[in-house]
DNA sequence: CCTCCTCGTGGAATCGATTACATCGACTTC
DNA sequence: GAAGTCGATGTAATCGATTCCACGAGGAGG
């Protein structure tokens, strides 16, 4: 592969005109910069951007550490991330963590080694030695969806308290009274929070979650069927279920299912985080749904700001409530939503 | 951040020595070694991943390029070539060409540009000069899922053929006869191929696909939709639409459900690839499965091989046919399948 | 005892870029 | 016409690693 030697004895200068011409300083004559710009073309050179990295560290890429790239939430912040930064100039290296901190420590490590601009990270548990110290060593980093307490990071979250209200005036608008959750593990902030704000709407209704109808799960499919099944033999199963991911609810959906019951006749569902396919499940689930995108976009913005000597602010958007079928039918309610 | 030379310094050493501690290599003493691993722990040292790269030439990075993140084979497709790239030491950036060509192209640049070591490749089209340029100029390359005709580039994919002729059987068994097609983009191998193995399975019943019976789709939700409101549309619609793609069958689901008809009674509904929500639609749909994981992990072997010296063969796995409820119920066939 | 290996080690070149500094000619300005 | 300015260019240092080569010490073999 052709290097910036080559071209500069191709167009009879030296490396540093060639390097002036491809960083376009303003000092070159018009001559040797078409006579640069012909070398470059005529031997198809690009420039190393190992080399470049090496020496002017930086790598115009940010790190995004992930918890789970099947789910189809992640995936979508994963490539809204992705289009920002290209927009801003940067590359993105996604990690996936699959949920486990070995993981996530692992794939943050190797970002750092690679010097990456700056992290995004979803973190998986309650923050490793290896993150703390990434953050108090001075990597920009920002935090998405979710974050851990006490460090000094920029945080880009949705606020779903006020649509977990809506959805608890929904459902007990629908005669519901025995709501139950699915729970994310505790030690995510997003598996803390969510429980808080079900209790907390519950409450307002004078309604109580007792402990038999808090389930806990981790975010994948197979702990909400687990969890359901738990939830229906109980000898007072309860008339809602509240999935705090979606593919908890996918699991939720299958042990309903595989007992021959019906959703939302024995059983309503709903669950955080909206998704395309919950249009086309049967039947359509009610969610509420994050500004995926909006989030992703604004953890690029923050995070660039801070890796371009610009403050960076934390930002909260709202969740929003998406009423389908999956709690039942009110005749009072908008209906004509999909 | 500390560099080899700090290392050095607080373990009175050499930076030669400490490059060879780190990478065991045989002839340092058992006292410079320790000195050197107490120097590395106490500054916290961790080797430049640029600079080592620049000097070795050597990423240990593959690049992978894919169509569509957000469709969920893609997904599952990059999750498990990351994972056996792990295995293998080795760390991937994944490019999301969106089926854009242009995307793709700039993914691919910036890719070589960062010298990787390997590049996989599911093509979004017949093939941009940079595609075969790079081919051609040595880095080594793997296509995957689709692929590019007349280039000399090892392939890794599913063959649908058997899966679509057991497709064809279990519909015309159910007494369909008239049978259409949403096909993919034809500069694409895999629009090419399914329609194919389709309109030969078809043959072996004496049975014929009208061009009438063949939409033209671009693996994308919203076109699954139009071309299936064409079929609707038809003096005499199909009896079945079969979806070259996940997300077209799923905007043929909308198209269908949009007119306040049914799947499968009003129109039965197949798709080429599975996924796990179409364990979940109203009704389960049949599709032909990939078997995704292994084609994954198997291209990623295919591309380490060429990497590392060894010669890379080209791997044709199997797809199967996975029977549900959305063409219909037949009595003599396996329904306990999901 | 001399020679020849082997082992452990350090010095320095190298990878491919960027960039500070020096140089040189031409032009302005008094 | 001398001094200073400015624009265009080249030389060489530099980033942080790896690795070739040289060197000295110590042991083996004759």
């Amino acid at each position: 592969m052709a290097s910036i030697k080559d071209v500069a004895a191709e167009a009879g200068v030296s490396v540093a005109t060639v390097s002036r011409v491809l960083n376009d300083h303003p000092s070159v004559s018009a001559d040797a910069r078409t006579r640069v710009l012909a070398a470059v073309e005529a031997l198809g050179y690009r420039p190393n951007a190992v080399a470049r990295s090496l020496r002017t560290d930086q790598t115009h890429t940010l790190g995004l550490v992930i918890s789970d790239v099947m789910n189809p939430y992640f995936t979508e912040l994963a490539r809204s991330v992705e289009e920002e930064a290209r927009a801003l100039g940067y590359s993105v290296i996604i990690g996936n963590a699959d949920e486990r901190p070995d993981l996530q420590d692992h794939h943050v490590r190797n970002l750092l080694d690679r010097r990456i601009d700056g992290l995004l990270v979803s973190p998986t548990d309650g923050g490793s030695p290896l993150m703390l110290d990434a953050a108090r060593s001075g990597t920009p980093m920002v935090f998405v969806d979710r974050w851990i307490p006490g460090v000094e990071v920029p945080v880009v979250r949705a606020d779903g308290r006020a649509a977990v209200r809506d959805l608890v005036a929904h459902l007990h608008g629908l005669g519901h009274r025995r709501l139950a959750i699915i729970a994310g593990p505790a030690a995510t902030t997003t598996g803390r929070e969510r429980v808080e704000a079900f209790r907390e709407a519950l409450g307002a209704y004078g309604l109580d979650l007792p402990e038999a109808y808090i389930g806990q799960g981790d975010f994948q499919a197979e702990s909400g069927r687990r969890v359901t099944e738990g939830f229906l033999d109980l000898p007072e199963p309860p008339e809602v279920v509240f999935a705090a991911d979606n593919l908890m609810a996918l699991g939720a959906l299958d042990a309903v299912r595989a007992r021959g019951l019906h959703v939302p006749e024995d059983l309503a569902l709903a669950a955080f985080d909206d998704i395309p396919w919950f249009v086309h499940t049967d039947p359509p689930i009610t969610a509420v749904a994050q500004p995926t995108g909006e989030l992703g976009r604004a953890a690029v913005r923050a995070l660039v700001d801070r890796i371009e000597g610009r403050p960076a602010r934390s930002v909260t958007l709202a969740a929003r409530l998406v009423v389908r079928r999956s709690c039942g039918e009110n005749p009072a309610e908008n209906r004509s939503r999909l």
